[in-house]
DNA sequence: TGCATGTGACATTCAACCGTGTCACGATTT
DNA sequence: AAATCGTGACACGGTTGAATGTCACATGCA
């Protein structure tokens, strides 16, 4: 899936330049130029963004850039899956710290996601400029916000056991709930955060509440 | 807005060829061209789409292309807006068709937008290619994904007039409702149309019956 | 029929960018 | 000190695509 290189490095990586030896140069190298995609790809777009420009951001030349990774969309997916890994990690360390009560524990969550997305170029390379790019990105896309939607099914699933629904239906309805979250940030990001943080988690929230009180007091009604 | 040329017409629009007058003619001609957008776009992707190949797809030559759109992002955006037009006013006729109940009338809607949706072309282009382009479109897209927030606004205080609410969590919860209807048709697409269309009608339903239920049983929390 | 205009096929110009290569200089090892 | 390796700056060829231009032929009009 992922296009890094971290292959073949030549004789000896042990010889050290500039005090760190090979594999620590690189590293930072790579990290470089993470830290500039995430700055061009957020700000100026995907699209609009070239090679020379990483790597001009990165203060690096393009020799490095080809070290690290095959091509441009090697660069987006790798930063795109680091996000959401990060986020990811800061999510479930967030609910399993808040109290065991489904509604602290979704607040947790959503305030995790939405203090994540208040870096707008976060945002906009998470929900903007991921989209569209090729085949491939796509897939790794719904992959991510599967993984997501997936967590959300547990969670439904373990606050209200009761309301078991064919899990057509639970697959559906957890993508809509990941929809819901991911369209407030979009609006969100597009009017120019101008709604508070809290305000935004607590419309998301409503929407959980919503659902999760519907299922509890529904009985189950079809295929 | 719409960077279309409808602009200086050369002195004789009234002259025929082949028994067409300038004016439909070139109305023909930009039809054809918003056919191959659509087929382009909605399967190759619009970054992997050159004029060149919109013009192949039209059987037209690149004059023509640049006769009524400026460039491909012209192209993208009127496209774009022709199909959440179409959407739009067919909603709008299915509501008003539909028996004056809640629960047939958000059906109605939901119906014809994933009928809508069933053309994989279409749902790719007002889904996925549209965002990430440029800022401009980027501002097109929160136009009309707001104006369809708007209509789920407007309808669920008409179903639950009693739970007003903040107009910055109306906002952000029409919002959420929009992503939540869009992510299921995604899920839907890439799945390969598993669900049957009423089975996904169904589930996007429960999200509408979920909030509006949650509203007029819970008080008003907030600001 | 003769002339102006519409059309189609294709060439041309121009710019951007990718991926690689070159070369001089700095750092490290022996 | 000499040899080797890492680095930075920049040049080069190749490709792609946008936008415009050219020219022969088809069509409508006087």
């Amino acid at each position: 899936m992922s296009d890094d290189r971290i292959t073949a490095p030549p004789p000896n990586r042990r010889r050290t330049y500039r005090g760190e030896c090979l594999v620590a140069r690189r590293a930072e190298r790579r990290s470089k130029l993470l830290d500039a995609a995430l700055e061009c790809f957020g700000t100026a777009g995907y699209h609009a963004t070239s090679v020379r420009g990483i790597c001009q951001a990165a203060g690096l030349t393009e020799r490095y850039f080809y070290e690290s990774f095959e091509h441009s969309e090697a660069l987006l997916e790798a930063l795109y899956v680091k996000l959401s890994d990060d986020l990811e990690t800061r999510i479930l360390s967030a609910v399993e710290g808040a109290s065991p009560d489904p509604v602290a524990m979704s607040h947790a969550a959503l305030d995790v996601y939405y203090r994540h997305c208040e870096d707008e170029r976060v945002a906009r390379v998470t929900h903007f400029e991921i989209l569209g790019v090729s085949p491939a990105i796509d897939h790794c896309y719904r992959t991510c916000t599967g993984r997501f939607a997936q967590l959300i099914a547990r969670v439904m699933h373990a606050i209200a056991p009761a309301a078991q629904r064919p899990p057509q239906q639970m697959e559906l309805v957890s993508a809509g709930m990941v929809g819901a979250v991911v369209q407030i940030t979009m609006h969100w990001v597009l009017s120019g955060y101008r709604a508070s943080r809290s305000e935004v988690v607590e419309s998301a929230q409503l929407l959980f509440s919503a659902v999760v009180g519907h299922w509890q007091r529904s009985p189950n009604t079809g295929t």
